[in-house]
DNA sequence: GTCTATTTTTAGACAAATCTAAAAATTATT
DNA sequence: AATAATTTTTAGATTTGTCTAAAAATAGAC
């Protein structure tokens, strides 16, 4: 499987979000990987006679089970690499999605394995997300989006769910990261927006497109 | 500059050694590239137009300042690479080299200056060969090729001359690696061949071609 | 110095991945 | 159901790096 291949099967699976394995379209590909949608119906008729997807002209595509297996291991190599980045180099969590972006490309698989190993098989990410071990298998917590807490209501944050490097400076200038501990003091029901707590000391007022893209484990 | 680029500027200064910065033959970097001397001219017209090399039909090709500025990043790009997979993963020094080479196209100043910082600044790798640091200067050690000892000489083994797979694997169970003490116990002149006490322990016997490839650091 | 032999370059073709523009199929509107 | 709008596919061209086969230049032998 060439580079090109890898970040289709990686753009279908992305957008089908891993969930029921959904059909999808050739334009959402083409806006996901911003490219043209000739570009795309070329590749994905490419991908069918491999087998990675099943497709229909004119229907859609999904991935086969052998397209969800490279995916997984593709995600699984990403998310180690961002680890790696975070954990031991000193990246912050904004910077590392270009440089796994390429890392996640390297062919070995023993290499992928020293370094979950030597990582300590983390199960989450930088960003909160899961790492699929090395039979694919993910571990799932319980998690709640911050929008949904009242007031009172206090968690831990564990992730988030946009990716955006400015979204993710932004948290950082309010001093929202991995593992900060969040109280919601009041509510503004005319914009959703919230006003928290964070870490015990400071205060932060927090829009609802912020709040909607925050995962917490709930404390109380 | 693309990877294919970038692997024919490494070929081109390995061909040279790193040495004179001589002409270099369309058929020598042919050889070194496992590919034709038809696309060793073509990508040579491309490489002079942007100034990475000095090239004149039918004379040869060396380097342009610019292009050895590259070449350095890039030895020092795998080299940082190689010790990463050997020191913090765990691979042996026969297992890295392919990896490696991946891993050193990856495009990110940022990532070898930290990953370079996380090694504790490392001038050699694993195999002995200097790593530039980021300004592109390498350290030079005082070292001597085995065959050049005589009977009674004391030396550490500090490098190879070689990196096949085979040769270094074959150390492995000649128990030499980095680090390594060696005596030279007798002398064979009639195939130049040698028997060499190994860490004051054991005795081991190697032909030219072995004690042609050991760099040492002569101790007696 | 001429005649081979070798090296190197050109010419023309091919595969992968892309593009634009136009045609075909599907979906939405009324 | 007919027409308009959107989505998707095909057709044909382009770029990068590669190849083989043939031509041109250089080097070696006598």
């Amino acid at each position: 499987m060439t580079s090109t291949e890898e970040d289709y099967i990686k753009a279908i699976f992305s957008i089908a979000q891993g969930t029921a394995n959904r059909m999808v379209g050739t334009n959402d590909i083409a806006r996901e990987m911003d490219t043209s949608a000739a570009s795309v119906s070329d590749m994905l008729k490419k991908l069918n006679s491999k087998e990675l997807v099943i497709y229909e002209k004119y229907k859609g595509v999904r991935l086969s089970p052998n397209g969800t297996e490279r995916a997984m291991f593709l995600l699984r190599k990403h998310r180690l690499w961002e680890s790696f980045l975070v954990n031991k180099l000193g990246f912050a969590w904004d910077e590392v999605h270009d440089i796994a972006e390429q890392l996640e490309h390297v062919k070995s698989n023993e290499l992928v394995n020293k370094l979950d190993a030597f990582l300590g098989y983390p199960k989450f990410d930088p960003h909160g997300d899961p790492i699929p071990d090395s039979n694919g298998t993910i571990t799932l917590r319980n998690q709640v989006l911050l929008n949904t807490l009242e007031i009172g209501d206090e968690g831990t944050l564990i992730g988030v769910k946009m990716h955006n490097k400015d979204f993710l400076a932004h948290l950082n200038g309010l001093d929202l990261n991995i593992g900060t501990s969040i109280k919601v003091t009041e509510c503004f029901p005319f914009d959703n927006s919230l006003k928290i707590m964070v870490n015990g000391k400071s205060e932060a007022y927090v829009t609802e497109i912020i709040s909607k893209n925050i995962y917490l484990k709930k404390t109380s």
